[in-house]
RNA sequence: GGAGGAGUGGCAGAGCUGGUUUAAUGCACCGGUCUUGAAAACCGGCGUACGAGAAAUCGUACCGGGGGUUCGAAUCCCUCCUCCUCCGCCA
């Protein structure tokens, strides 16, 4: 969440970030509200410490009273300091409500887009950064679909995900299996080289750690929640891996911090059924491979930039078409400064599909986990970036579409090493 | 799951028969003196957040989380969490 000094400080400038978004005047009025209930907390606070400050300064009188045997005395001060407290109170009541209140307010106003974010309202706004400037690959009439190749060539089998556990839960068996395991491995030793140290995180995590990362509040329907112990089930390694420094102040030296997972992912994705979400398109279980990055301040969009060529280098090596999107106002996630979203290509389906998401959350997400490095003296909040490096399903889907031929679906050569088998047949 | 023990500042570790403890002391760390340089020694500094103030500085809160008793809580009570030991179960 924004800081609310950052709000006081540069109101217009936050204002016209968040038109940027698109948000309404209703929303846009929670920033004056967060200042004045901010004020409103300033004053009662003062006024707080000031009496906790003579309460504080008479009960210790009333100790040195005691020990001097004037018992008469203290008790008619105990009396006083009485009185006081009922006063105080009611007026920690009051702070506690205010602040409350300011957290309810913060919580609700999604970060400022970085200045390059253009402006728009959907999808068909975002920008693209780099298009692919080759063409683009065309099958025969006959090429099929991934979900016909995945029962041609027996890779998985959505039907018995949907008998196991329910819709959008593939099962993976055979070379398709082996392909997902392949993948991974691949994906995670790419991460190795580039310097990100490999974590096996919990696949389950608490409230805090939802929050902290801007899961909760209000995106509580995004997740799997097991009620019972109150836990969540992850959307992306995100999640747990960057709570590893929650509540941590670094040293500057420690940047830039790089962190690589190889997780399960599980989304709700409520209410989407169709066409376009057909065979792996979208589905509630995926396998991704996560890279984190946190970062001092001022080369944060460098960092985003190396994340950025990180991707485009595995995609370049799985021979896969692609094109980068820098998202508008209206798409950016709530959390994010800059974003930018990689799609693939898949042929068959003729259709453009995305595969990676790179973001800066800036101070964000360490705002709300208070993740600090000391910065000399001061003590400042740290830059935290992730992206997926790679999301498997669709990567999966591209690839068999892009490389079946009438004898078989060919695996790119960089993947090989992994798979132990150059066609699939 | 059963029984017992423990959670204190970056670490170690006192305090826990409630009131000069504003959390002792040591280590680590930073600055200084000394030294050709370093080490050692000595001196000083050394948490986080918020508030008041031009500033110096002062104040408030925080001893696992939450609540309570009291004029006053690290210290007493309740509750939750975590860790350790033993027993049981188990990949």
């Amino acid at each position: 969440m924004l800081e609310v000094s950052f709000i006081r400080n540069n109101k217009n400038k936050v204002l016209e970030a968040l038109e940027k978004r698109r948000l309404g005047k209703e929303e846009l009025a929670v920033i004056d509200q967060v200042i004045a209930l901010d004020d409103q907390r300033k004053q009662v606070q003062t006024q707080l410490d000031e009496m906790l400050a003579e309460r504080n300064k008479l009960s210790k009188e009333i100790g040195q009273l005691f020990k001097s045997g004037k018992a008469q005395e203290a008790n008619t001060m105990k009396a006083k300091v009485a009185e006081l407290k009922d006063k105080s109170a009611g007026l920690e009541e009051e702070f506690k409500s205010i602040k409350t209140q300011l957290t309810a307010s913060l919580y609700t106003i999604p970060n400022v887009p970085h200045s390059s974010v253009p402006a728009g309202s959907t999808d068909e706004d975002n920008e693209i950064a780099q298009d692919w400037d080759q063409p683009l690959p065309e099958l025969d009439h006959d090429a099929l679909p991934h979900w016909e190749l995945a029962k041609k060539y027996n890779l998985f089998n959505l039907e018995l995900g949907t008998k196991i556990t329910g819709s959008g839960f593939p099962l993976y068996r055979g070379s398709g299996a082996k392909l997902q395991r392949a993948l991974i491995n691949f994906f995670l030793d790419e991460a190795h080289k580039a310097g990100y140290e490999e974590i096996i995180p919990p696949l389950l995590v608490n409230e805090d750690t939802a929050r902290a990362t801007g899961q909760l509040p209000d995106k509580e329907g995004q997740m799997y929640h097991a009620e019972k112990d109150d836990l969540y089930l992850i959307p992306t390694a995100e999640v747990p891996v960057t709570n590893i420094y929650r509540d941590l102040i670094i040293s500057k030296d420690d940047f830039p911090i790089k962190l690589t997972a190889y997780t399960p992912c599980f989304r709700r994705e409520a209410g989407s059924y169709g066409a376009h979400v057909r065979g792996l398109n979208r589905v509630h279980q995926f396998d991704k491979v996560e890279i984190v990055q946190l970062q001092h301040p001022d080369h944060s969009y460098d960092t985003l930039n190396e994340m950025v060529k990180h991707v485009e280098a595995i995609l370049q090596k799985l021979e896969l078409p692609y094109r980068i999107l820098r998202l508008c106002g209206g798409d950016l996630g709530f959390t994010s400064a800059l974003t930018f979203d990689f799609e693939v290509y898949s042929a068959a389906q003729k259709r453009w599909l995305e595969v990676s998401s790179v973001s800066n959350f800036e101070t964000f997400q360490s705002n709300r986990m208070k993740l600090r490095f000391k910065d000399g003296k001061s003590t400042r909040l740290a830059h935290t970036l992730n992206g997926s490096a790679l999301a498997l399903a669709r990567i999966v889907a591209a690839l068999l579409e892009n490389n079946q031929t009438s004898e078989g679906i060919k695996i790119p050569a960089a993947l090989q090493d992994y798979t132990r088998f150059d066609m699939i047949k």
